[in-house]
DNA sequence: TCTTATCGGTACGCTACCGTTTCGATGGAG
DNA sequence: CTCCATCGAAACGGTAGCGTACCGATAAGA
């Protein structure tokens, strides 16, 4: 994915096509958050950056490998806190990614990526490992609680990201209602299962009762 | 929306219309789950019906006009089950909710709104509207577990329902992995906190400790 | 300084879709 | 049966994107 600033030593020379390069994902991302996935055109690309189709086409063969260069340009590692309380933690990590969802135009790109990735399976790949480095602090986060005897050891800590994760999604792509500060401490609340007292079922509950444990 | 089957007893005699308008209703939703938003022509709409561009153009004055009324067109509500037991009917739905996502042509049809409800305020609305729409019967059978005193008084319901779709959701269109039966009842368990023992938290949580309470 | 790969600009023919218009066919209502 | 609103088909000029090819300009490496 990068090419380093001076070349290796080979035989190729590829030295000066950078600057283009970075410039033209720019403007990608910019045509994309704009005009959305139906406006993600060469021409389109090309004219918000200033450059020529033919530059376009002599680094990428299709907007499809394009839009995989850009999307991938986008990740952003969130910093993992460690405050010696998991809770702490993981409220520090939603409300960035509470943040990232209502404050910055990532939202509207990963509208339309999950658009793409529905029919690309190149986008669609690259679309889970984007998730998957993004999921990776709270992980971290998590694993740490636990470790430090927080959380049970039981504990599903991929199924927990899902859990701690989802709502925000949900609110934000589907729902499309506001993110209040609220969700976020009332999302660890459930999920996280603070000691103490808190709404939740209060008598059995009987039928397919839930077998709680779980593989993947 | 509607127009009635016969004329209702006006001047307007408006009777044979219908028919292509289903047609043609059906097609877009085809066109947009194999060709997705970028793909939704009138054109190729009017190809998939078997229709005249000019039919089209007579009931829907913008491509975007037509999207809305597919969209609209594709809600069917699920019956909510009513077993005495809110663990199990939930557990229903969710598993009805699971077929729908993993079996059925909806999510393509839902990543492309989602894309396109990011630009357009009127699908936007009418995705809220719809998302609102399906929460129903999850809402409703939380509201009867609730009056029977399976759940405390105390628990938000709306978002419980939102704690336990998302993760279906996220599953789908972010994560890209499977659906696993075991999710269903995981995520139950999590959320409607069964009885008994189960993983989670094992000691107290500092820090910004989640005031558990919601209003909206 | 000289070379050379990459650059932006422009133009090409091609295809697709737009939104409208005109036409003859058709089928339901009176 | 007759009428007539609606239908499908076809064609229109216009716009936009595609992918390719060529140009002179330019800036980095030798």
């Amino acid at each position: 994915m990068e090419e380093p600033p001076v070349p290796a030593e080979a035989g190729t020379p590829i030295p000066r096509g950078i600057g283009a390069r970075r410039r033209v994902l720019r403007a990608a991302l910019q045509v994309l958050d704009e005009h959305g996935l139906a406006g993600f055109t060469m021409e389109a690309v090309a004219r918000s950056a200033g450059a020529s189709k033919a530059t376009l086409y002599r680094h990428w063969p299709t907007s499809g490998a394009l839009l995989i260069d850009a999307m991938d340009a986008t990740f952003q590692p969130f910093p993992v806190p460690d405050t010696g309380h998991v809770a702490t933690d993981v409220a520090e990590l939603l409300a960035a990614f509470a943040d990232l969802l209502e404050r910055t135009p990532f939202p509207r790109l990963l509208a339309a990526f999950i658009d793409a990735a529905e029919r690309d399976p190149a986008l669609r790949t690259l679309h889970a490992d984007l998730t998957r480095r993004r999921r990776e602090p709270l992980l971290v986060a998590l694993a740490r609680g636990r470790d430090r005897g927080q959380l049970s050891v039981r504990l599903d800590l991929d199924l927990t990201v899902d859990l701690l994760a989802a709502p925000f999604f949900y609110r934000r792509f589907v729902a499309h209602r506001p993110i209040t500060p609220d969700l976020i401490n009332d999302v660890i609340a459930e999920v996280l299962r603070p000691p103490g007292s808190g709404g939740g079922a209060a008598a059995p509950v009987g039928g397919t009762a839930p077998r709680h444990q779980s593989v993947s």
